[in-house]
DNA sequence: GTTGAGCGTT
């Protein structure tokens, strides 16, 4: 099974690979997508990794807080969009 | 060529 993390505080010029390089560090990455303005397509400064149900709480407590393109990354379990 | 707390599309 999978969670997805929620990460942010990212660079402008994070992409999705960055994430799912850095992520794959420490788990397994199963996919990552970074959350872009829908008018205006730049990215937000935040995005989401999904990651294995088994290393999920490990690679939060591994990445939180951790540098990442210059500036330090907030790395928590995303929330859920059906609820 | 910009910005800076937060939780994404089918």
């Amino acid at each position: 099974m999978s969670k997805t993390l929620y990460v942010g505080n990212l660079p402008w010029q994070t992409t999705e690979d960055d994430l799912a390089d850095v992520f794959r560090q420490h788990g397994t990455v199963i996919s990552s997508r970074i959350v872009t303005d829908r008018d205006t397509g730049r990215a937000r400064g935040f995005g989401f990794v999904e990651v294995d149900d088994a290393d999920a709480e490990k690679m939060v407590e591994a990445m939180n807080d951790t540098e990442l393109g210059g500036r330090r990354v907030v790395v928590n379990e995303a929330r859920q969009r059906q609820g």
